[in-house]
DNA sequence: TAGTGGTCTAGACCACTCA
DNA sequence: GAGTGGTCTAGACCACTAT
């Protein structure tokens, strides 16, 4: 082994893109060639190089090589955790109240969301997250009881639906919207606010195996921050 | 080579996570078994797993072998493009107002944010995004003059601040945070709208090579959705 | 101390795509 | 048709960590 691996290639080649070594638009170095110059196998190089093509910094294409992107696309990851954890993950006493919860034949709103047969059911839940006896946020949710039946004897007074359903349906897909909008007075009134308040919204749809498992609006307490590095 | 590829292989693998013949907790077969068992190399077996593990899916410890996590931890993706092209995929046409731009000394919460020496000057610039002649979103950006001393020069009127930083400092890194805010009278009138209304805010301090080069906030228009997939 | 994943290597063949 | 990246292989040694 040479003196270099790939998280020091990487390093090194990222640093000759970033201080213009090799510009937007230019054609670096084939594998090859880098392999020689570094004195290390094009395996190594191929590896080191397709993790910056990853983070999209640059492009690859077979007989046409390596080429520098002119505006990379910044891409930012956010953690999606369960909530319970990330109010523990602040320091704070982590409890959940569930305000109601009942069986009912859904609005068409929510039947298109989760995609349901006509006379299908939905469990209605609605559930308030505190943080330190503070809310912390208001969920209100949608469950397709078709595809988690389970779900009318889940104990949601001991474990949130949130939690209930990572663990039930724990490799789940879904869609997942964040935006802004005024509590409503009842929201308000639940999250001890003013109506108007301006909150931050989470929309997740999630499903599984194609099929829609639950469809939920979180409401954060004011002054909420989604936060991440680039 | 055999008929597996590591693409198929993750496919494999994954699926046998989410149909549970591998439920969280469990250690999987090392390596060298699963080599054997779809008659692979231990290479290719070894860049399957590593590609699950980034996703969060298992964990991995030497001498500890592989486990599958409880809770994956769902990991959002947002690209972060620049605003024009945002608009312009959904087909809108893009265009901008340079509203104001000053020198000047900062505030103390933009010197602290910027990290600046006392007596360092920034500029101020307001900027209002169009789509289709609407309000898209409204930008105010202060900038590092130290840092980049070219923009007291760049023709703010034909290419945004932000797109010229963008080119200006392609690779930077940077703090990203999302919230909601309630509109105050001047930005309410910038983004055609009433004062008070919820808007979502994406609020950004970027850096290159530990310098300070902006900090911005941009009030996206009512409506606005950051949208991803899981 | 022993077992497991982390990584590197040299060589090979394949697949895409540019000219 | 030829050049470049994409991938696989077999073997090797290393680094971490569970017991």
């Amino acid at each position: 082994m040479s003196v270099h691996t790939h998280l020091s290639l990487q390093k090194d080649l990222r640093t000759r893109i970033e201080t213009g070594e090799w510009r937007a638009g230019d054609v670096i170095p084939k594998e090859v060639e880098l392999a020689e110059d570094y004195g290390c196998s094009r395996t190594t190089i191929n590896r080191a190089l397709r993790a910056i093509a990853d983070e999209g910094l640059i492009e690859r294409r077979r007989k046409g090589g390596t080429r520098v992107l002119a505006a990379p696309v910044r891409q930012a990851k956010f953690a999606i955790p369960i909530i319970r954890k990330q109010v523990e993950a602040t320091g704070a006493v982590y409890r959940h109240h569930l305000l109601s919860k009942h069986i009912e034949t859904p609005s068409p709103a929510i039947e298109a969301r989760l995609r349901l047969k006509q006379g299908d059911e939905v469990a209605h839940i609605e559930t308030l997250h505190m943080s330190d006896g503070r809310p912390f946020a208001f969920e209100e949710r949608w469950i397709n009881i078709a595809a988690v039946p389970e779900i009318t004897n889940a104990p949601l007074e001991d474990i949130s639906a949130n939690e209930w359903l990572v663990n039930a349906v724990p490799y789940a897909s879904g869609d997942v919207n964040f935006s802004a909008v005024n509590a409503s007075a009842k929201i308000a009134a639940r999250l001890e606010t003013q109506e108007g308040q301006a909150l931050f919204v989470l929309d997740r749809t999630t499903w599984f195996d194609s099929q829609s498992i639950t469809t939920m609006k979180l409401y954060f307490a004011q002054g909420y921050k989604l936060h991440t590095q680039l």
